[in-house]
Formats: C-alpha cells, structure tokens, sequence
DNA sequence: GAGTATGTTGAATCGAGATTCAAATACGCG
DNA sequence: CGCGTATTTGAATCTCGATTCAACATACTC
C-alpha cells in the first residue's frame, strides 16, 4: 500500500496532483482515475478526501494562479531598477515553451470561465493583480524620471497583462511564427512604446 | 418523425447544432444527445452523418471561425477612410457582450489548441489571416498620410489581434471593470498610439 | 403508384468512469 | 505490544453517454 499520510499532507498532494492532471487532461477532460493516478493512489482515497470533485479542481487551480503569481513576484523581487524589473516582469508572464506549465493552466482555464463562475472570477482576480503588479512598477519608473508614460498607469498595466495572455495562447498552441522569444520581443516593443524606454534586453541566458 | 433532408443539408444543420452546442456546453465537455437535441434529431442520426463525433467538432469550429471572419471582413467591407475602418474592425473582433456566442467559441477553443494540433492549426490560421486584415488597413491609412505609424504593420497588427483576444476572454469572464464598451476603448487607446491617429469613436449606436 | 434508395427512430447493448463500501493496512498512542 | 482510529484498497455496483441495428418513414424514380 502507498505511505499513509496525514489529512492535511494528502489533501496537498492532491491539490498538486490534480493541477498537473489537468494540464495534461484539459480542465473539463480530467478524470478522476487520472488524478488518482498522478498521486499514486486509487479512486477511493481520492474521493475519501475530497467526496466533491469540483471541489478538489477549484482548489487545484487557485493553486496554480498562486503558483504562477508568487513565481512572478519573487523573480522580479529583488530588482531595484524599474526597467530591468519591468523586462523580468514580462518575460515572468510569458510561456517558456509551448509546454509551460503554469501557463498551460491559465490557458485551460480560459474557455471554461465563460460558464463557470468559479473560474471566471478566479481569471478576474489573476488579471487584476498583475494589473496591479505592473502598475507599482511603471509608477515607480515615472516617479524616478527613467519611464515616460504614454498613458496612465491602469492603462498600460491591463494592455501589457492582456498581451502577456494573448501571446501566452500563441505559444502553447504553437505558433509557427511566434515562440517564446518572439512573443517576449513583441510584449517588450508594446513596453517600450508605453514608457519611452528602450528596455535594452537582457543578455542570452541572464534570467 | 422530423423533416427529411438530404446528406448535405443535413451535414450543414449538423454543423451548425454542433458549434451551439459547444458555445453551451464547451468544446470538451459536449456530449452527443445535446448535438442531437440541437439539430431536432436523436443520437443515432447524428452517428449516421457522422461515425465520428471528432470530424464534426471540428468542422464546426472550423465553420464558427470562418463565420467570425467573414463577419469582420463584411462589416469593414464597404468602408474606405481608415481611420473609421480601423475602428469598425477593432469593434467587431469584440464580443457585444458575455454572451457573444463567435467570440465564445474562439475561447473554448484556447484551451484546447494546446493538446489538440488540429484546434491549434485553426485558430493559429485565423490570428494570422487577422494580422493579415490590419495589416492592409494600417498600410493603407500609412500610405494615404492619415496613419503615422509607431512600428512595422505587422507587429502593430498582431499586437491588436492580442489585445482583442485576450479582452474578449475578460469580457466573456464577466470581468466586474472591463465590459464590451471599456474592452473597446482599451483596443482603440493602443491604436491611436500606434497610429498616432486620434480616431474618435462612432457616435453612440452607430454600427 | 410500386419499387428502391436514403434518412430517421428507438430500443438494446456496450463500456468507461464514478461511486460505494467492507475489508485490509498502517500509524499513533497508551 | 496491542488497541483504536484514520487511511487506503479493490472489487462490486451504478450511471450515463456512446454505439449498434432492425424496423420504419419519407422522398425520389420510372
């Protein structure tokens, strides 16, 4: 039999496992056996934990927003210069491939939030955040005289967010014309038409 | 029993029920009784015309697409100033609302294009042939004197076929601060940015 | 208008996945 | 150690949608 383990360590694992279930599977795709799977254990001690499987999906994919939000914050934390935060800032938000898997989540997500209130408002709540996210930093560029705004703060912030999805799509459906790099080029373009700011790209491998 | 009809149209009405039904129930969660139910026939009709649910599903995304498209390419079709075409296009690659059922279809399909090549090939096709479609205005309004633009037609247009699609999956979120009309202002504010052109909207209820 | 081809139904069957649950197992604690 | 409880299994059952197909209905042909 699988290590036994506690409510609340198991309860995580599934929350893990699920999440990586639904990338592969597709949000409304997934089956239970898969998620099952993807913990090493059976069907029933999936539904012992989590009787609702709706329940363990909403919870799977809080988690993964979470997850690609914190990751956000943290690569860009320790930045000072507003430009040089801005670039890992973008690149942060973009696929590295097509099989990214934080994006691919977000990416999922997108079509069943038209009909699941649940999700929609968790795709709201992701969006405003990294609107938010930007703001600070463009504000801050403004501030120092380093960033000249061509609109306001909210404005910019949501057009650089909504790119970072649009290509972020284009990636993982593979895009014979857009990968990673050109999507980062082309989120970075908008940016520097935004702030009066060349944002020099980081060299090859820095990241 | 229902009306009798011949392969072809019933082939159509059948693609037809199908991209419906999808917009309902998502383009992985549709089961065949609701096609079927769609169309005003049982299960088994459906199968007749079609042993394999895939072709139709994709048939009809293919069929919804090519709708959206057509759609966009008539409503500008008549219009020769750039300026009031660039905005005519701009507002018809939008949902009208959160029920907009073209423009539904294109976000179920998201999710989906990442596994599934087929749904990827189309909806790639489609970004490119829009790109296409601003590019010929942007090089038009360009040439005429009346456009200044901030960068090459062809990273301006994809940049606006981004920022449609991933507003439109806000509108369709029920995003609490971008409905429709804001979605609409935030494509034009980034137009009139890379066009240097103010483009002032429509009067109200003109479309 | 009989004969034939084609489209449609509805009931039977199939099968995959969800759900249940008694039994087995592992762990914590005295 | 051994008791009690929480966790996990695995097989049985249930459910629902897909699939099959013989019978039926409609339209076309001559």
């Amino acid at each position: 039999m699988t290590q036994r383990k506690s409510r609340a360590d198991r309860r995580a694992d599934l929350v893990d496992a699920a999440r990586r279930a639904v990338i592969r599977h597709g949000a409304e795709g997934v089956h239970l056996n898969q998620i099952a799977e993807m913990a090493g254990l059976t069907s029933g001690a999936v539904l012992y934990h989590y009787p609702d499987l709706r329940d363990l999906l909403t919870e799977a994919h809080h988690a993964g927003m979470e997850r690609f939000y914190e990751q956000r914050i943290r690569k860009a934390g320790g930045i000072a210069d507003p430009a040089r935060k801005l670039i890992t800032t973008i690149r942060s938000g973009l696929p590295e491939g097509p099989e990214d898997a934080g994006v691919r989540l977000l990416c999922e997500l997108g079509g069943a939030a038209g009909r699941n209130p649940v999700y929609g408002s968790l795709l709201t709540t992701l969006f405003d955040r990294q609107v938010s996210m930007y703001q600070a930093i463009l504000e801050t560029g403004a501030a120092q005289g380093v960033f000249t705004l061509a609109g306001d703060s909210e404005t910019i912030g949501r057009n650089l967010v909504a790119l970072e999805d649009a290509y972020g799509y284009r990636v993982i459906a593979r895009h014979h014309s857009i990968d990673a790099e050109t999507a980062v080029e082309l989120v970075l373009g908008y940016a520097r038409l935004a702030t009066g700011h060349p944002l020099a790209a980081d060299a090859p491998g820095t990241r």
